[in-house]
DNA sequence: GTGCTTGCAAAGCATTTGCAAGTTA
DNA sequence: TAACTTGCAAATGCTTTGCAAGCAC
């Protein structure tokens, strides 16, 4: 989740970003903002499915592809086959349950910071970077209280 | 790529992780330890294929899926939808080429020996690690020679 | 001999594509 | 109005599955 956004920010970020204003493009960005849980294309879909009945699953996947493609949101690749999304650009790393496949946050400043040191002035011959992805694959442990 | 190993040796490993002998896993498992390029299941069968021209796909998935829920290897995402293979256990990083869906290792020995300290005496509550994976995305540039 | 493994073909599932109709700038 | 975007349905491509025959132990 990054931070709430208003319509205007949205909408002004996506023309940043080279975009056309669609209802879609701004629910679905929006979506992918609010979300806590890194969401794949489907997720998504469901979720707004109820709010726009029209909304089609390919134009979720193809307005995500574009999104990702020109660097507004990344791409994660799950444990199982599926996609997930993030809005969260910053250098920071995922925990990826083989269970649930599901992705949290591994919120932990000091790696972040770690890696973004490690990162800032440094680059890579003949390899142009794009984006980073950290996971930290394993499994979400039930807790007693639960 | 993991150094060479002799038929004892890697039979020896199989069997120390609970598999029977076969020789589709021992020639899968071979050629997994011999190659430099992360290869996909698909990539695994077409080099084995002119060998054993009877081994089926099915066989080499089935096969590569048991080895990396053992944990003898480990699953590698690519940027496409395909998964890769890696006999390297160790923690490294990953370059993942977006244009030829390629996968190299990022031989950085500084951010390898970073990584493994950090994670070295830590765990993450309500979380049991079975694995990393560190990916830089981006893309292979082209230099004049080629 | 028993239980695990293989190979085949079919099925499954996430994602992509083609195209006509609709929408943005 | 011109170019881009959407929604639908069909297609694609990677991976998994069911099952009979074969093999390891």
């Amino acid at each position: 989740m990054i931070q709430r956004q208003n319509p205007n920010e949205l909408a002004t970020k996506l023309k940043q970003y080279g975009f056309r204003l669609t209802h879609q493009r701004i629910a679905i960005y929006n979506e992918l903002c609010q979300s806590k849980e890194h969401p794949t294309a489907e997720a998504i879909y469901d979720s707004l499915k109820v709010v726009y009945p029209e909304l089609s699953l390919a134009t979720v996947y193809k307005t995500l592809d574009s999104f990702s493609r020109k660097g507004l949101i990344r791409k994660i690749k799950g444990s199982d086959n599926s996609t997930h999304f993030d809005a969260d650009l910053s250098i920071h790393t995922h925990l990826i349950c083989n269970k649930t496949n599901s992705i949290l946050d591994y919120e932990n400043n000091e790696l972040s910071v770690m890696l973004e040191n490690f990162f800032k002035e440094r680059s890579i011959s003949n390899f142009r970077i794009s984006d980073f992805q950290f996971s930290i694959i394993g499994e979400i442990e039930k807790t007693e209280s639960t």
